[in-house]
DNA sequence: TTGTAGGCGTTATCAT
DNA sequence: ATGATAACGCCTACAA
């Protein structure tokens, strides 16, 4: 209980508190056997340094810190094993911090540069609609990983981005599937209101429908329900069911914005007795190792998830270390064909 | 950049420091129009209380700590967003801590402890063989939560467990299969040298053959390289690919002991030209999400997950607000029959 | 090479 | 209801 503190271990040791303190943080002038005196006293009695204290008194850290908003995202334990890779290959510490749903991603900053102030910031997911002013209050570099690029996030110069453009992929895709010849292709968008990658994704869509001469029919733009994570299995399969049970609109491919969509959605569809793609295509978005692996392979966009995290991470410890300019860099995503679609033309 | 601390909201307020403390922690004994004043000053000039100063003077902290060891694990996500829901409903905070591949998680807790006082922790994943005399210097109410039991955690009633019994839960799969009529299954494990769940859901699989009058054959048995990540769609893929060329053995059914694994195999499979369960009967462990939306539906033991997370939160408040004794906790998974597996007889 | 003392930003105790 | 002040545990000048 009673957990023993520099002080007890200088006095057991019969020397000073910073004698104790240049043994434990490895500083030069100090006699070796003094030191190992000390370090053999410090293993014996389980003396472990209070953090509080240390970042109290230090204005050095040499940690990254990770913000993450929105724990579900599948993509998000690749990166961060990439972060915690590399942050360590730097010899920096790695400071994993979690978002609550309801949380100011920015508050949370806050607190944080002020308790463990950490070199660099990186924040993963969330929405990312903050004032200029607000982003302002941040004196730590840092970098917004794979966040929807919205309007408010507009030429600033003081903080890097790295992400995929979805707007130009979700056309992509869009545009891939009309070539193929449909031209009823339903979406399985996110919520109505949604203001970030699922809006993009979605106005890729529209965007290249019209490119394509093929009028937008409302019917065939599906949304989730609001207040739901809309970029689940669950979403995909119970909206592709109530449809094909409705029988309202025909169509013949299915465009699920996410691939956990894309997969809900062909498990409605193969229950209801129809194969894909003979019957529907289906594509969705992400480039999950699972679209590779599910039956029907996926017809995905995939984004290049692993070099997105390293360059965020890059780009970090070059603002961090070499004083370097921000970036803001986008990563082309790679169309890949998959089982799911076909040609109708 | 020059971030203003409580000694100067309480000189911008007029006021003592002692007073600006009361107001911004909620105390009782405070001129409800200072208070108001002081919290006026507080947002304007941006003021936010350095954490590790109140962690450094906080005895009381009304925090959980869950510490990650291993984030690629596809429970987690569900099991933390589970965690944080519970946690906040007895309004407590949440702490997220990330243990590093090669880092010890009982260090890292103690050092958790001494930072940021939590009043309870939660460890996740891992394998934990520890000595008791380790487990013994934390000083803080714990349970080990979806972690193998394994020979060192005998009953010690000084922490908690929650977990599924993955020996006998491998058993009944391995016993289900045979009831099925299939003599030759052929099991993807884990590495050679597991000492946890890999091992456990081996040892269920070879009593299970046993007792069911079937000699073990050592050429079924399929382990991954030491050092790689075996609990993936890779591993299942690559392993099985490997087997189905070779040709020096012939089975009728696999059971790969986990469902990334099964579903990399069920790839490998039909990649070969082969059908399931015409040809294979493949079966999984642990029933995640996709097992059930995979095509065919993979048969797996689904493990309660958020069961366990519910009761994982729900033990260490009765051990933390209650004093109630800590307990062992074996949750009973569920056979999940999908189509990936056929009666042979 | 080593020890002493002051201060990091808070909260808590004690006066007032 | 409010303010001064002593810890909390550590690091780091500065002195020896």
């Amino acid at each position: 209980m009673e957990s023993i503190n520099i002080k007890d271990v200088a006095r057991i040791c019969g020397v000073g508190v910073s004698t104790v303190s240049r043994a434990i943080n490895n500083h030069p002038d100090i006699n070796p056997e003094t030191k190992d005196m000390i370090m053999q006293v410090v293993k014996e009695h389980n003396y472990i340094p209070n953090n509080s204290a240390r970042n109290l008194k230090r204005t050095d850290s040499k940690a990254i810190a990770v913000l993450i908003k929105g724990i579900s995202n599948p993509f998000f334990s690749k990166m961060i094993r990439i972060f915690e890779k590399e942050i360590h290959k730097k010899k920096y510490s790695f400071i994993m911090q979690h978002v609550d749903a309801g949380e100011d991603e920015v508050d949370v900053a806050l607190e944080l540069i002020k308790e463990k102030k950490p070199r660099g910031i990186v924040f993963l997911g969330g929405f990312f609609s903050h004032s200029k002013e607000k982003l302002e209050q941040l004196a730590v570099p840092f970098v917004l990983s794979t966040i929807g690029m919205t309007d408010s996030l507009e030429e600033s110069p003081f903080y890097s981005w790295v992400s995929v453009d979805d707007f130009a992929e979700s056309y992509k895709m869009t545009d891939y599937l009309c070539k193929l010849g449909h031209k009823r292709i339903l979406i399985l968008a996110a919520t109505k209101d949604d203001e970030s990658i699922g809006r993009l994704r979605l106005e890729g869509y529209r965007k290249a429908l019209k490119d394509n001469g093929i009028e937008l029919d409302e019917d065939l733009c599906v949304f989730s329900g609001v207040g739901r994570d809309c970029y689940t299995m669950d979403y995909g399969f119970m909206a592709m069911s109530r449809i094909l049970e409705e029988k309202k609109t025909d169509f013949t491919a299915v465009y699920a914005i996410s691939d956990s969509i894309a997969i809900g959605a062909c498990k409605a569809i193969t229950e209801y007795g129809m194969k894909i793609p003979e019957d529907y295509s289906v594509a969705g978005f992400d480039g999950l190792d699972i679209a590779h692996y599910y039956n029907p392979t996926l017809t995905t966009i995939r984004q290049p998830v692993e070099e997105m995290a390293e360059a965020t991470i890059k780009i970090l410890f070059d603002v961090v270390s070499n004083h370097a300019d921000h970036q803001k860099r986008v990563f082309k995503a790679e169309l890949m064909e998959g089982e799911s679609t076909r040609n109708v033309k």
